[in-house]
DNA sequence: TCAAAAGTGTTAATAGTACACCCATGA
DNA sequence: TCATGGGTGTACTATTAACACTTTTGA
């Protein structure tokens, strides 16, 4: 078909995906080193470029899989990066998406293939072109989005006690949060339940474990 | 440089700007007929392919200049659109942007050379490609964005009464407000204020009018 | 004089915030 | 017995929601 275009650029489009896991009771991003030029060996998010036949949403669902192992993840867009000078060898306009995972369901045996590793997305290192602009930008939505939805499940273990969803909430937010008022909004919550399971891992009385559902 | 990206593919990356504003006491957005092919006569968004040397955001101001006369317009990144046949001609990445205007400061005249039109947001017609999804995802987000910021600013004159600032908050809420609620909750706003206009046209008794500030 | 839009308060319910001590247990 | 994390209630404040009548004035 005549289409008129022709007089235009392509561009590369790539997917950048801010994988965030809750580890060790922090809120942690996966990062690799770059394995190409330019900026070899620099760090960076989990990326690739869109194929010819993939929906922006395929590829990043590609890109997360072939990191982490995981299909049917919580996975977001947040926003194209497409300055001019992002990539300073070519054009390249990134798809950012952000994911919430599982820890316990992160392939840890992958990260040896892929030279992938988990940040403290708190003290994030430096990254390449404007990935560190993108994380947070991707923690900004994140936070927004978590007091209206049931965010908490991507990210947490089948069972939970109270104390780790609070700190969970404590990292995304950013700022202490009350236990009893935080157990009390929990109580509300008809998303949330107990179970009738005690962790005795992580204290000597013990903790009633609850659920998503 | 050599950068090993040479095997993927490179797409036409456009930009769409769902432009809204507030005109007749109703929302509305600038359309117009598509000037190529495909799809060529059919109902779309304003919009345009990036250039070379372009970021997404230029691109997207241009767009919006030429087709309103208009600069420093209020205009946020929405989405990246780019399924795979979302263009049925070629692999077109859109990254798509809503503006709100002020009604009166568009340029009439320029219709008449663009071709575009207003239409009424709530009884949108069908438009090309995806171009109705991302007119409801950018009048989402724009009722979400609402709440917390001074948005109401970019799409009234500079003064106008609390009857009129009131039916712009229900056509993006989407639902009637209360008046009384509703003036009280204005009152407590710091950046409305009110004037010592009074706007006779619309009512014999007349309406104070108010500013933003 | 009347139609049409402008303007005006009170009450009840709900949600959010601040705050400190006792409990159960294994080492 | 004690250190550690688990668990609990109340009072105050702020926000939101519901609701109906009077005022002004030009035609």
């Amino acid at each position: 078909m005549v289409t008129g275009y022709s007089e235009y650029p392509r561009f590369y489009v790539s997917v950048d995906c801010a994988i965030f896991a809750f580890k060790e009771k922090r809120l942690q991003i996966l990062i690799h080193q770059r394995p190409y030029q330019p900026a070899q060996g620099q760090l960076s998010l989990i990326g690739g470029f869109v194929q010819k036949d993939e929906n922006l949403d395929t590829a990043a669902e590609r890109i997360l899989c072939e990191f982490t192992g995981l299909n049917h993840v919580y996975m977001q867009q947040l926003a194209a990066f497409g300055d001019v000078e992002r990539d300073p060898a070519e054009r390249v306009v990134s798809i950012v998406y952000y994911a919430l995972i599982n820890a316990e369901d992160y392939d840890e045996e992958l990260s040896h293939q892929t030279g992938a590793q988990w940040v403290d997305a708190d003290n994030l290192p430096a990254l390449c072109f404007d990935h560190n602009q993108m994380v947070s930008r991707a923690r900004q939505v994140i936070c927004e989005n978590f007091k209206t939805t049931a965010v908490g499940s991507n990210l947490l273990p089948r069972y939970f006690s109270l104390s780790l969803l609070q700190k969970l909430y404590e990292s995304i937010l950013g700022q202490p949060v009350d236990k009893r008022n935080f157990r009390r909004s929990i109580a509300d919550k008809a998303y949330i339940q107990a179970t009738s399971l005690i962790d005795k891992a992580s204290s000597r009385r013990g903790a009633k474990l609850y659920e998503f559902c």
